[in-house]
This record gives C-alpha cells, sequence and structure tokens, in this order.
DNA sequence: GGCACCCCTG
DNA sequence: CAGGGGTGCC
C-alpha cells in the first residue's frame, strides 16, 4: 500500500490535499487522479454540512472507485472475511444475522469515502485504508480479551435462554457495533487530526477519557467491564497510534485550542447527570455508548436515543425493538460521522480562514515558532550549526582544501582591506571606497577589533537581521541603473530597506528595531510555507537527536564543533521529547526510516522523485546506514556546505556525507554539484560586479558611499537574497557570516577585474577562482551528521 | 593519459 | 542540474 508520506511530497501541497474542494471529485465514483494535473482547488469554507446529507436513507449508496476502492474493497474482503470466519469466535463485531451492521459500515466507509474525496487526495485515503485495517487488528486482539470478560460477567451474572437470549445477543452485537464504529471514528479523527494539524483535540480526548473513565467506574461491577475494555482498546490504539501522532502534533498545533470541539465538550457537560442516571439504568453487558463515544472524543450525542431508551425498547418489544435500535444506531452513526467530518472540516476551513494571508505568520516556521521538537531539531541542525563556528576555535583546524586558516584570514583581510583595487583605477576618488574594510558597514565595533574576521561568524543571531530576508527569488531583476541591488539602506533607503523589512518582517523580534522609511508593504512572500512545516516534521523525525555520537576516530575533527553538545544538553523546555522522535510521525515514515534502504536504491535516477520538489528526499534519509544514491536531501546539505566550502575535496565529501557510499559516480556527482554551486555563484558576482559597475560610471557624481556601499553582500541585499534563494532554498539555515565575506570579496575582485577590463582576457578568472578557493572554511562538525539539514 | 575544472548547452 | 567538450596541470 503506498506510503501516506507522499501527502507531503512538493507535489502534493496541504491545501491541496485537504482542501474540501467541490470539485469534480465530489461526483460519487469519481476519484481523484492523485494529485497531478488537478488544479490547486480554490478552498472554500463549507458553509453547509459537508457529509450529513449524503447519509440520510437511501442516499448512501456504494460507490467505491480508483484506488480506494482496492484499498477498501481489500479492506471489506477481509473484513467480510473474518465475520464469516470469526463469526462464533473472537470477532463478533457483525453478525450476518443482523442487517443494520453491514450497512453501517457501508454507509461509514462511505461517508468516509467522501470525506476523502473531498480531501482529494490518493495518498491520505490509502493512509486512511491502511489505519482502518490497523484498528481492525487491534480491535481483534482486544476482542478476544472482551469477549472472555464478556462472558464472565454473563456467567457469573444471569442465565437466559430462546428470545431473551436472542436479544441480548443481539445487544452484545450491536455493541460491537458501536464499538467498531467508534474506532472507525477514533481513527478517522485521528487521521484527520494529523492531516489537518489538529492537536488540542487529543488532550480533550485524553480529558475526555479520564472524565469518562471515572464517571463508568462508578457504575460499579458491569461497568468496569466496559472501562477496561474501552481503555484496553484506546490503550492499544494509542499505544501504536500515538507512535505516528504523538507529541509533535499535540504541541505543534495550539491554533485550534479553541476549536468548536470544546463548545461541544462544554454542551456535553451541561446534562450529565442525566446521562450518568440513564446509564445507571444500563444493564450488565450493556450499551456502553456514552463511554464509547466520550472516549473518542466525539459527540455521538444520538439525538436523544440514549442508551436506557435503547435498552427499555429492547427489552419490551423484542426483535422489533432490536431492529428498531438497529435502525436508529445506523442513522445515529452515520449522522454522528456526518457531524464529526462536518465540524472537522469546518474546523479546518475556519482555521485556514482566520489565517488567509498566512505568510508572514507561516514565515516565523523559523525555530521561535515551530514545535518543540522542530526547534530541538532546528537547534542541533541549525541553530548550532550557525552559531558555532567562533573563528578562533575554527583557526588553525582548517582542512586540506585551501591551506591554512590564517592563511585564508590574511588573505581575506588582505581582499577587504584593498588589495582588491583595481590598479589603474579611473576614478582616482574613489579607492577608499574600494578598500573601505566591508563589514565596517555592518557592526563597526566588533569589525574595528577583528576587521572582516575578528568576529566570530554567526556567532548569534544578529538581531537586525534574525532571519533571511524572503524575497522571492523569480522577482525580475530591476532595471540596472534604476535601484542598485547591492546599496544599503543607508545610502539608498527605498529600495534596501524595504527588502530589509520584508526580512525583519519575517522575524519575530526585530521589525520594531528599524524604524521604516514609509515603506511600502511587504508583498506577499510567495513561499511555500505549508511545505515547509511538513519538511520539518519530517526532519524532525529524521534526526535522530541522539544519535550522532561519533567515533572517536573522528574526534580530531570535532574539537570546536557545538553539535556535539546537543545529545549532553538538557533541553532547555522541559516538554521536548528526549527520545528520538522517528517514532512520533506516521508508521510509514519509521518505515522509511529503518528499512528504506531497499527505496533508497531505487531512488536513483528517479526524476520523478522531482515533480513537485526535491523535498520528498528527505524521505529517504537512513538514520545510520549508507546509500548508494545521492538524494535530494544530499543537495541540500551540499548545497549549505557550499556556504563554507566551495571547492571541497571528495574526502571532504567523505567526510560529511557518511551516509552515502561513496563510489566514482557519486563521489564525481557531488563534484559536479559543487561545480554547478560555483557557476552559480560566480555568475551572480560577476553579474552584481558589472552592474556595479556600470552603476559607478553612471553615478559619476555621485557620493563615494553610494559606489562603495555597493560591493558589499550585506543580508539586505539583493545579491544575498539570491544566493540566500539558492543554496539556502527552505531559508532555515542561517547564511554564516563567512559566506557573506567571502561574497563581498569575490564580488570586488570580479568588480575590480571588470573595471580594469582584464575581463578581456578569456581568463581573467580563473584568478579570481583561485582567490575564492583559498577562502574555503572548515564544514561545521554538525555537517558530519547523516542525513539531512533542516531545510 | 588521467584528472579536475571550466564553460556551454539543454 | 547533468552531460559533454575544451583546457590546463601533473
Amino acid at each position: 500500500m503506498d506510503s501516506p508520506t507522499d501527502l507531503f511530497d512538493d507535489s502534493s501541497p496541504q491545501l491541496h490535499a485537504f482542501a474540501p474542494t467541490l470539485s469534480s471529485t465530489d461526483i460519487p465514483g469519481v476519484l481523484p487522479q492523485s494529485g497531478a494535473g488537478r488544479p490547486p482547488p480554490a478552498f472554500r469554507p463549507p458553509g453547509f454540512p459537508l457529509i450529513h446529507h449524503l447519509l440520510q436513507p437511501g442516499g448512501a449508496t456504494r460507490r467505491i472507485g480508483g484506488q480506494l476502492n482496492t484499498n477498501l474493497s481489500s479492506h471489506r474482503l477481509l473484513e467480510d472475511r473474518n465475520m464469516e470466519e470469526n463469526a462464533g469466535e473472537r470477532d463478533v463485531q457483525v453478525e450476518p444475522g443482523v442487517d443494520g451492521g453491514d450497512e453501517v459500515e457501508t454507509e461509514e466507509e462511505d461517508t468516509l469515502l467522501r470525506v476523502k474525496k473531498r480531501h482529494s487526495d490518493a495518498a491520505l485515503a490509502a493512509e486512511w485504508s491502511q489505519d482502518v485495517l490497523k484498528v481492525k487488528r487491534m480491535k481483534l486482539e482486544n476482542r478476544q480479551r472482551d469477549g472472555e470478560a464478556d462472558a464472565e460477567a454473563d456467567g457469573g451474572g444471569r442465565r437466559r435462554e430462546g428470545g431473551r437470549e436472542g436479544r441480548r445477543r443481539e445487544r452484545e452485537e450491536l455493541k460491537e457495533q458501536l464499538e467498531e464504529a467508534r474506532e472507525r471514528l477514533q481513527a478517522l479523527q485521528e487521521k484527520v487530526w494529523r492531516a489537518f494539524g489538529e492537536k488540542h483535540v487529543e488532550e480533550e480526548e485524553k480529558k475526555s477519557r479520564h472524565r469518562n473513565g471515572n464517571r463508568t467506574a462508578a457504575n460499579g461491577r458491569e461497568g468496569d467491564v466496559g472501562m477496561m475494555e474501552e481503555e484496553d482498546i484506546t490503550e492499544g490504539m494509542y499505544d501504536e497510534e500515538d507512535i505516528d501522532s504523538g507529541e509533535i502534533e499535540k504541541e505543534s498545533y495550539p491554533l485550534l485550542s479553541t476549536s468548536p470541539f470544546d463548545n461541544f465538550h462544554k454542551q456535553r457537560k451541561v446534562r450529565p447527570k442525566e446521562k450518568e442516571g440513564r446509564v445507571e439504568r444500563g444493564r450488565g453487558g450493556g450499551l456502553h455508548v456514552e463511554g464509547v463515544v466520550e472516549g473518542a472524543g466525539l459527540w455521538l450525542d444520538c439525538g436523544g436515543l440514549m442508551r436506557g431508551d435503547w435498552d427499555i425498547g429492547i427489552e419490551d418489544e423484542g426483535e422489533e425493538g432490536g431492529q428498531k435500535f438497529a435502525q436508529a444506531l445506523k442513522l445515529e452513526l452515520g449522522s454522528a460521522v456526518a457531524r464529526v467530518i462536518d465540524r472537522v472540516l469546518r474546523l479546518y476551513t475556519e482555521t485556514i480562514d482566520l489565517t488567509p494571508s498566512s505568510p508572514p505568520a507561516a514565515i516565523s516556521f523559523l525555530p521561535s515558532d515551530v514545535g518543540n521538537d522542530g526547534r530541538r531539531e532546528r537547534e542541533a541542525w541549525m541553530g548550532l550549526l550557525t552559531r558555532g563556528r567562533g573563528e578562533e576555535k575554527s583557526r588553525g583546524k582548517e582542512e586540506k582544501m585551501g591551506g591554512q586558516d590564517g592563511e585564508r584570514e590574511k588573505q581575506l583581510q588582505m581582499m577587504s582591506n584593498g588589495s582588491a583595487v583595481p590598479p589603474g583605477q579611473p576614478h582616482r576618488a574613489e579607492p577608499a571606497d574600494l578598500t573601505m574594510p566591508l563589514a565596517l558597514q555592518r557592526s563597526p565595533d566588533v569589525r574595528k577589533a577583528h576587521p572582516l574576521l575578528g568576529a566570530p561568524l554567526s556567532t548569534h543571531l544578529n538581531p537586525s537581521h534574525p532571519t533571511l530576508s524572503l524575497h522571492h527569488p523569480a522577482l525580475p531583476r530591476p532595471p540596472p541603473l534604476t535601484h542598485p541591488p547591492l546599496l544599503p539602506p543607508s545610502s539608498q533607503p527605498k529600495d534596501p530597506s524595504s527588502s530589509f523589512h520584508l526580512s525583519s518582517s519575517s522575524s519575530s523580534s526585530s521589525s520594531s528595531s528599524f524604524p521604516a522609511p514609509p515603506p511600502p508593504p511587504p508583498p506577499p512572500l510567495p513561499l511555500p510555507l505549508l511545505h515547509y512545516s511538513m519538511q520539518q516534521l519530517f526532519s524532525r523525525s529524521l534526526h535522530h537527536p541522539q544519535l550522532p555520537h561519533l567515533p572517536p576516530s573522528r574526534k580530531d575533527y570535532l574539537n570546536s564543533d557545538p553539535f556535539m553538545e546537543v545529545p549532553s544538553h538538557p533541553s532547555p523546555h522541559p516538554s521536548f521529547p528526549t527520545l528520538p522522535l522517528l517514532g512520533h510521525l506516521d508508521p510509514s515514515l519509521v518505515r522509511h526510516a529503518h528499512g528504506g534502504r531497499e527505496r533508497e536504491r531505487g531512488m536513483r535516477g528517479d526524476g520523478g522523485m522531482r515533480g513537485g520538489g526535491m523535498d520528498g528526499g528527505e524521505l529517504y534519509l537512513t538514520a545510520g546506514g549508507t546509500q548508494e544514491g545521492l538524494s535530494p536531501c544530499h543537495l541540500k546539505k551540499a548545497k549549505l556546505m557550499f556556504f563554507y566550502t566551495r571547492y571541497p575535496s571528495s574526502n571532504t565529501l567523505k567526510t560529511y556525507f557518511p551516509d552515502v557510499k561513496f563510489n566514482r559516480c557519486v563521489t564525481s556527482q557531488m563534484i559536479k554539484w559543487f561545480s554547478n554551486f560555483r557557476e552559480f555563484f560566480y555568475i551572480q558576482m560577476e553579474r552584481f560586479a558589472r552592474q556595479a559597475v556600470r552603476e559607478s560610471l553612471t553615478r559619476d557624481g555621485a557620493p563615494c558611499l553610494g559606489r562603495d556601499n555597493q560591493l558589499r553582500v550585506g543580508r539586505d541585499t539583493e545579491l544575498y537574497r539570491i544566493l540566500n534563494m539558492h543554496y539556502n532554498k527552505s531559508n532555515v539555515y542561517q547564511v554564516p557570516e563567512r559566506f557573506i565575506e567571502v561574497s563581498e570579496v569575490a564580488l570586488r575582485e570580479f568588480y575590480s577585474a571588470i573595471w580594469t577590463g582584464r575581463d578581456s582576457d578569456p581568463c581573467w578568472k580563473k584568478g579570481i577562482y583561485k582567490i575564492i578557493c583559498k577562502l574555503d572554511s572548515p564544514v561545521p562538525d554538525a555537517f558530519r551528521l547523516p542525513g539531512c539539514p533542516v531545510g
């Protein structure tokens, strides 16, 4: 069965997956063709019950088609077989003699099918179907115990014969049906919550279960059976299911904390006494409707048909009553399912509706806003990676790549201090501009003490640039001479400030610290936000925070690695899970992570994987093993590594991709990657350098500062944005300061070469390459971790 | 000649 | 981003 992980692929953004579109997929029998070619459904909140009307008597016909049909059909086959084989044994959930049961089931499936259709996502459907089966399996296991318990209770209680025995049996069967329905509802609910990002209701469920447990316990011996049964089931369920949905979702989605469910639960509490009274009238082995329903956190209120009424009806009217009961059950179950789905969908749509222009909010997917797990992971992969590389610590342990670090720094310093000044500079008045230390423009206090490199690189998030700007990379470049892209805010407040405030707006803290000159409102930020959140989920699941202890043999690389501190650090937030998170997501993910090697092998040369983006690559990570091919995840990691090393040796690559089984092909492919990265890098440098040259020529009388400032690559510049978007697309990694400095060096080199006309030499770039090559810096040790850096 | 890199192209 | 040709270095 297909894994639901496709759900999170780029190609099927969440909005697509869960938007209750009223497109052709609503036509019964027309199932969505798993994503491809379907236009993103325009989302609109349902103003009417989406499901309920389908459940009216006669309204629910069984039309199943496509993949779902396969799944559900097989499910039903299994189910039917179970019913036949186990009718007398353990699985007495629906006895053939009872008409209602099968139909209820059918209606449920139909209902759910429609939900799934509305979701228009085959993956979700598959997942759901899979989980139904799982629930069934668990139920079978629990049924045995349950059956024994029931038998005991009956044996100790009363003996009935003839019709009475039959009615009791019917009740039990109906009870079974109810339980099954409850489990299905619960499974559905979990699916939906998981899919919709709901977590809060789970807590409600637990509270409800507690309440219910207490209440049921108060009902005495007969209640105990039911309670234990229910708890068995729910626990069994959660033992398994919690692995899937678990803490992550519970912690991650506070948005829905005031959900309609809350109100509903409050509603329910209005008349607990009355219900308790009715419960007490219930008989041994009776229907624990309320417990069942409440335990599932659902609001199956049964429309006034309370348990006692049913019981009385059954007792008094015999078979007819039983059939009525069955009918009522059927209706109520159906309507309950409908309400569940309606509410969930409405809840979801409301949530979506509340944040229609979610980009800014969602941009805060940056560490402070993600779930705790994500934050922790991010700290491992991002915060620590970017934070730690103190220059002092890094010094002297440079790898072979570019020679000694001190040498590099000297070089860098030299570059920035004016060696880049072109000889024979036409504009004699301006060399001072070009020789100005690049970094002085940003943090003068620090940089004065350590020109250019003295300050620790990215030791912290500069409050002025806490996050990266989020300009769309595809924005057309402005005309060269109108808005020099490299101008800093000081010289050209208009352009850079807008971009700067863009970047600020994406952070939570700093927008106030930079009073904007009447800035144009930030344009919508077209980032794949939901997609990114899913990325985070994946990366969370696939990073083993405690795994990365490296063998001592590698300690020679690790002396300054902040990442190594991660596992030993107590989590700053007590709620952070300390166990590997792998199990908290969907089991299919776990499967991917554990047994994914087979799939990894087939992954290479896919092409299809990149259908909507390459982020599915995270799915192919293994925690500990190696894989022969390179995944998109590795590409991502390589791009981030490019921030540190532009010319990695193959040894470096092997060091930092421990989960890759290197062979000639893989190595050359990775080398090629970096070649491509460099290419892009140099192209941008040249492009902006030429632009700056043009700008210089046309702005002849302009203040000197302006020209100088064009040759910097601050985090507020277009060049930076372009680079960031290329190497750090999801923008979760703090671009190391050193990379910015190297970029500035490159930019100045290009500028100088172009300015002096050296670019007429066909080999004019080689010198620049040489310089840049020497500016490689060691890659943070955190990159030695197998797997995917966040983003 | 082998290799790495650059550059161009699709 | 990959493939392939060109170039320079060892």
